[in-house]
Order: structure tokens, then sequence, then C-alpha cells
RNA sequence: GGAGAGAUGGCAGAGUGGUCGAAUGCGGCGGUCUUGAAAACCGUUGUGCCUUAACAGGCACCGGGGGUUCGAAUCCCUCUCUCUCCGCCA
């Protein structure tokens, strides 16, 4: 959520910020939430007013009861009681104010770094780097869910007999690959200076909202109605909400989380070509990284995340680009986002296996994670996260890149994890 | 699922209608002492909002919401959460 004193401060700024993520009636909402502040001001400084008179009222009878003079505190309670209806007549206007205000402020998605490039769509997307050999493969060459039976390590079907479509199970070599790479992963993030958690893979309210899920993904994650509880749709939830409502110290910045968890989402509306397979599923597996960073730091934490990122898939040797999200393509909390592609040589297409984005101060803003810096003042932390990385586009692009006539072959980081050197 | 207890400042823990934003202890910060540290002693120490250029002033907050009252941390209602015991159980 966006700081109201910012908007109020910086208002063509604002403007201009969410016309680059292509939020609709920009000016407009601002303008009103200005205004809506202008008048929730005035209401404070009048409410407040009333308050402080009925406060001195209430301290002067107590003292004419003591002293008995009980004619004189009667009178006094009259013009109490007057008082206490206008005050609640004000509180009554300023709530709805406050809520109104409230409801706006939350539909707005985070400014946009300068550095994000104009644009509407992912063809916007600026490509900032580019590594490795794009495999070419003869035409006899499978698509991952073709390799997925030919190998009998993916069963969709039987995933869609069980849950639903979505849903895959993982068998023998394809279920041990999994682990493999939740186990790399965790490892090496550790050896880089995350500390690994293991988080609820179930949230309450509180915390989808202090993410920034709720209330504008309401709907995309599951819900379990009888608890009011929502399956986490990233660890970034759970590990981030760790840091609601809490004071850090500046030193203790900054914070390096990770964390594998399944991760579930609905994925409500989205169907077609780009579903297939592994390419967008309802449950899968991701290790994410999170930082809470100082404000003047985050942009170097970011960069530090996205060379970490880089440094797994040259590890697993997939060729891979980093492109910076246009401001239309971004996501509702971002301030700016680096996404990771993989080549899938066989699909001919670009996979996201990664998104690394730096959030500023919209999800510490929601969930009160701050930090006393040196002059005492308490300041509002930088949280920063990242996919480091998500299972199945890593296991749709190794499988179709590193098919084989003798069968799939595994890179070498991770055969310690798997115990083999090939899918036959 | 049944029964009970509880929710107060960073933590522990007092406070059952008026000057309580809240005793006390611990912790934190500053100082005295010390070559330095520890101990001891002294002082200080919550958050948010509104007005103000600033000094300063005001308001709110004792789990959330509502009520009683001139006045609520304290009384009433309600919700949520936590703990204990029993039951069930990986």
């Amino acid at each position: 959520m966006l700081q109201l004193q910012f908007i109020v401060e910086n208002k063509e700024k604002t403007i201009r910020g969410l016309q680059k993520k292509h939020f609709q009636n920009a000016e407009q909402f601002v303008e009103k939430i200005i205004h809506l502040d202008q008048e929730r001001r005035q209401l404070i400084a009048q409410s407040n007013d009333i308050k402080n008179k009925i406060n001195s009222l209430s301290r002067e009878i107590g003292e004419l009861f003591k002293s008995g003079k009980k004619e004189e505190a009667e009178k006094l309670k009259q013009q109490s009681t007057e008082y206490k209806n206008k005050e609640a007549e004000l509180d009554k206007i300023l709530k709805d104010v406050e809520q109104e205000l409230h409801n706006v402020l939350v539909l707005l998605p985070n400014l946009p770094h300068d550095s994000v490039p104009e644009g509407k769509s992912a063809e916007d997307n600026e490509v900032v780097f580019q590594y490795g050999e794009i495999p070419s493969l003869p035409d006899s060459a499978l698509c991952h869910w073709d390799l997925a039976a030919k190998y009998d390590i993916i069963d969709f079907e039987t995933g869609v007999k069980l849950t639903g479509a979505g849903f895959p199970v993982y068998k023998g070599k394809g279920a041990k690959l999994q682990r493999a790479l939740i186990n790399f992963f965790l490892d090496q993030a550790t050896q880089n200076g995350y500390t690994e958690i293991e988080p609820p893979i179930l949230v309450n309210e509180a915390s989808g909202f202090g993410t920034g899920q709720l209330p504008d993904k309401d709907g995309q994650m599951y819900f379990v109605n009888e608890d009011k509880l929502y399956l986490i749709p990233t660890a970034e939830v759970p590990i981030t909400n760790i840091y609601r409502d809490v004071i850090l110290k500046e030193e203790e910045l900054p914070i390096k989380n990770c964390g594998y968890t399944p991760c579930f989402r609905r994925e409500a509306g989205s169907y077609g070509k780009d579903v297939r397979g592994l390419n967008r599923l309802h449950q899968f597996d991701k290790v994410e990284i999170v930082q809470i960073a100082h404000p003047e730091k985050s942009y170097e934490v970011l960069e530090e995340m996205r060379e970490y990122v880089a440094g797994l898939l040259k590890k697993l040797e997939l060729p891979f680009r980093t492109v910076k999200l246009c401001g239309g393509d971004m996501s509702f909390a971002s301030a700016l986002t680096y996404d990771m592609e993989v080549y899938s040589a066989a699909q001919k297409r670009w996979l996201e296996v990664s998104s690394v984005s730096n959030f500023e101060t919209f999800q510490t803003n929601r969930l009160k994670c701050r930090f006393k810096d040196k002059k005492g003042k308490t300041q509002l932390a930088h949280s920063l996260n990242g996919s480091a990385l998500a299972l199945p586009r890593i296991v749709a692009a190794l499988l179709e890149n590193n098919q084989t006539e003798k069968g799939i072959k595994i890179p070498s980081v991770l055969v310690p994890y798997t115990g083999f050197e090939w899918i036959d």
C-alpha cells in the first residue's frame, strides 16, 4: 500500500507512476485521495477539540463530586452530554471518510522505479542479460509432457483423477528429481547467507493482506472456509509476514531468509496452450528467497539477488535471459522486477522461472515492518523477494533441453542430489 | 469435540470506576565510578494521529468490536486468539 503522506506530498509523481503502470484513471484516484485526506484532517481536528473539552469537563465533574458540589456537577454533566452527541456525529462521518480512503488506497499498485521501462505488455520488457547457447534440437525433439510420459516420470492423468488438472503426480526418477532440486536450491541459498525457514503453508487473512495478495488477488488463492485460512500461493507470504508488526534494529538488516514450500494457485481464468504440461499448475514446488533491507541498500540487494538467481541457472547449465519488466507488465506490489526466463528448446519459447522484485515500502507499509535508525526514528524497511527457483518450468527446460537418444542428461551439479545421471 | 483459565508497554508482571500512558523488576540507552569491563549508583526509555516553520500543544491506543457512565485498563455484551486438562490422533 502506498503511503498516504507520500501521495499528498508528491501528487504529480504519484500520478505519473501510476500511469506508467497503466493504472486506469490515475489522476481521478489521486485527486480523490487528496480530497478525502483533507476532509479527514479537518474532521480529526474538530473531533479532537471536542474530546479535549469532554475530558476537561469530566475532570471538573470529578472534583466537584469530591468536594460535594453535586448541583454544579449535574449542570456540567448536561453540557458534557451535548458535546458527546456532537462528537458521536463527527466520529461517524470520520469513520466513513477513513474507510473510503482506505478502500481507494488499497486499490493503488506500487509506483515503478525510475529505471522501469515504459510499456504495456511482455513485448515491451527490456532484455538486460542473456546467457548460454540456445540448443538446436532435432525435429524429433519432444516437449516435456511427451518426455514425461515416455520415461514415466510425471503422470498428469492420474493427477486429474486424484484432484484435477494442474496437479501432476511425479513418479520414480521424476519424484526424486523434485526432491533433488529442492535440496540443491536450499543448500545453495543457505551457503549464500540465507536462513532456511519452514513456514506454515496455510495463512490467515492478515498475512494475505500483509504481502498484498488480499484484497487484490482474492479469488486466486485457495481458501479453507471452515477455518478462514488461505493456502499460500508462494512462500513469500508466510516468510515476509514473520516481520509483520515488528520493529527491527538497524544492524539486523538485511535479513535474508529462504524457504521451500508447495505453492497453490487457482489460476482462475487462464487456459490454453500456455498451461500445457508443467507450464502452469495449481500446485507446484518452489524455493523462495526473501530479504528485508535498509531503504538505502535495497537496490543493491536486488542486484545481489538477481546475480544469485542467475548463478543457479548457470550451475544448472540452462540458457536464460534476464528481462526488466516494463510498467504495464509488473505485478501490483512491485517497484522493480527482473524476470529470469529459461529457453525451452522444444517449445521454442522463453519460460519464466523466476521473478525477483523490490517492493520498497509497499509491503512493509501494510506489514508495519519497521526499523529504528541511528537517530532512534522508526521508519519502514524495504522488502524484496525472488524465486530461487520454481521447479516445474526448470524441470520442463531440463527435460527438453537435455534430451538425447540415450535419455535425459542430469546436470552434474544435481547428480549428487539425484543419485543418477540419466533419466532413461 | 468437551471443560476451564487468560489476553496490560521489548519481556515479566501489578493495577477492579476519576490525576493511569499505566507501579515494580528485567532488558535497552545515557552518565558516575573504573586503565578497561563487570558490579553498584543516578537518569532516561512505547506507538500512531492532528495542529505548528519551530518551540510546544492536543487526541487515541491496556487482544478486536460494541455498550453502560459526566468519566473505563478496571463494569456489561460480543468476537478473535493463546494456554491447561480430558477425548481423538500422524
